[in-house]
DNA sequence: TTGAAAGCGCTAACAT
DNA sequence: ATGTTAGCGCTTTCAA
């Protein structure tokens, strides 16, 4: 089936197949590169001819060396198995290829191994990279040093220099709470990070400010499932629960509903969940999530023609979210 | 902060390094590399010094044209946001980076652009690759052409001249299945690909035929979550309706359950699930999914080894599967 | 222990 | 329209 012993000899070069069709090696490249120069028709036909029987293939390496581009495109994430970031990554996989670039997936799943990561990506000379974490100083220094282009992915802030693309995690936030709000619900809880500074929780404070609202109660977790399992575990033992809760991500979320289905609770009667992100996960749990969702997609392009356009804006661009009503909202239920 | 209009200037070269620490390229070169000649201790500190003065970084390009390596491995699968793919690729990137080779992940949603994909792979000279799609004819030519390493991942048969590698999904099923029986189900459905022959549609009938049971419904399904729904819903429409089913992989497990949910089942009182892949995401579906796993970890470390092993057997390795419990099988409940 | 130099395969400016 | 040729930056053999 594999030509195994067939043809382990050394590969044709552009010298060969030059040879072969009786031409000089310029020829064979303008050929190949539908080059600088124009090819006559009859000449074009004979190297392709040579190029299929000796099978060549050009060596990317020899042009890099020379044009100094890979076309290759790096991808920083804390986790590529974690859905959102795998849908991320898809995305950009998927505009990349359909600019010619290829993508090097490269995880970092510890914040101080970053700096490393970004070295690793610029010594392999990729034209770029998206970095989807969160960067500090050190990792700064290492991206300038390193001298290769990068956009932002997944940030909530500007950083100055550096075109950064993110979500309005806070309109998001606020629009979620807002909902759930409108719902009649009185005590929203939060999951996500203490910071009373991060721009979800921000949103849902001030969401249920406007609204004239307490706070509800605010169990911190982290970005995983299992975290999201312990706060919706902690919500249960609070003497007043609340009603409904928004929950920072998916996947949280999803750890949280385990938690309130453990608890005997009934979804969404008992009470609702908003959350945040859209990925595929969400539409699958049960009840089915009522989540803010980011448009991925349109950051994945945005992202691509800002780091292989020359000269783009290094602003900060935060796209708008939308709402996805589902099941676990309880959308209906307590119509107000 | 980013060094911006500091330093635009040609990057240093090894030319550079040795111009400045007086030594000759070569010498360069054996310090970088703990090259193939020694270096005097005072001489190497020199280099090293001029290497930081001058941020020179080796030349990634140059260095494959001369060596023949990219240290770079290229993976192929149909959809890297599919949790299970997201998994292995996760895993594969770590074994990767742990022995120095980068990761380039290629979508392949259409079967029909696999030996396309498996060109570009080739044409970008990675120093093997991982595909974990099933090939057909024309995509192992293609390979076979390329002349580049391979190792064939989440097969159910073995390729001639090909390092294959599977989980032994057929003794898994089976596994799932008798579970199921043991647990007094009489009915058990299946979930997954009508092929017969298929090996976890085998596993499921062999289970049930060893345990002198009637085959129960069989409802196709393709290997998304969607699909799996569908499959449950037809699953409900059934007037004799199973006590348990066998799905054939988590995602379409996580459907099935939201068909039955959403039919007012009560699981796994009313009906049990047993589905196979041991993905993330079935620990936190609703109820907790039994599933048997695939030892991903240990095929991702296998499958690298295979891969850059030069004289590596070309055979095909199953690997064993493993039962784990949970809730949707309503263990304890049906104790017969 | 160090230096000189020959390429690796390709592109493109410059000749023809 | 086609041919010649000088490197791109690096590794490594061979010589010193």
């Amino acid at each position: 089936m594999v030509p195994d012993g067939e043809a382990p000899k050394r590969r044709a070069t552009r010298a060969d197949v030059a040879r072969y069709a009786g031409v000089s090696p310029a020829v064979v490249s303008y050929t190949v590169n539908a080059g600088p120069r124009p090819v006559a028709a009859a000449t074009r036909a004979r190297v392709q001819d040579a190029i299929r029987v000796l099978g060549y293939r050009p060596n990317a390496a020899a042009r890099t060396l020379k044009v100094g581009s890979t076309t290759m495109l790096g991808l920083i994430v804390p986790d590529s198995s974690n859905p959102f970031f795998a849908q991320f990554g898809h995305a950009l996989e998927d505009v990349a290829a359909a600019s010619g670039y290829a993508l090097l997936v490269v995880n970092v799943s510890n914040t101080k191994d970053l700096a490393l990561g970004i070295r690793r990506l610029a010594s392999r000379q990729v034209d770029g990279m998206f970095i989807a974490v969160k960067l500090g100083m050190a990792d700064l220094a290492a991206l300038g040093e390193s001298g290769t282009p990068a956009v932002l992915l997944n940030q909530s802030d500007a950083v100055s220099g550096l075109p950064t693309i993110g979500s309005d995690l806070y309109e998001g936030a606020r629009q979620g709470v807002r909902h759930l709000i409108e719902h009649g619900h009185r005590t929203v809880a939060f999951v996500g990070e203490s910071d009373p500074s991060e721009e979800r929780q921000r949103g849902w404070r001030d969401a249920l400010a406007a609204a004239g609202l307490e706070l509800g109660p605010i169990a911190a977790a982290e970005f995983t499932r299992e975290s999201g399992y312990a706060a919706g575990q902690s919500l249960l033992t609070l003497e007043q629960r609340p009603t409904a809760v928004f929950v920072s991500s998916d996947q949280q979320a999803v750890g949280v509903l385990r938690a309130f289905h453990e608890g005997g609770l009934s979804l969404p009667a008992d009470i609702a969940i908003v959350s945040l992100d859209g990925s595929p996960e969400a539409e699958y749990s049960w009840p089915a999530l009522t989540t803010v969702v980011q448009p991925v997609r349109d950051m994945a392009m945005d992202a691509l023609e800002r780091l292989v356009q020359p000269n783009a804006p290094t602003r900060f661009v935060q796209y708008a979210t939308t709402l996805l009503i589902r099941q676990s909202c309880g959308c209906g239920h307590l119509q107000s």
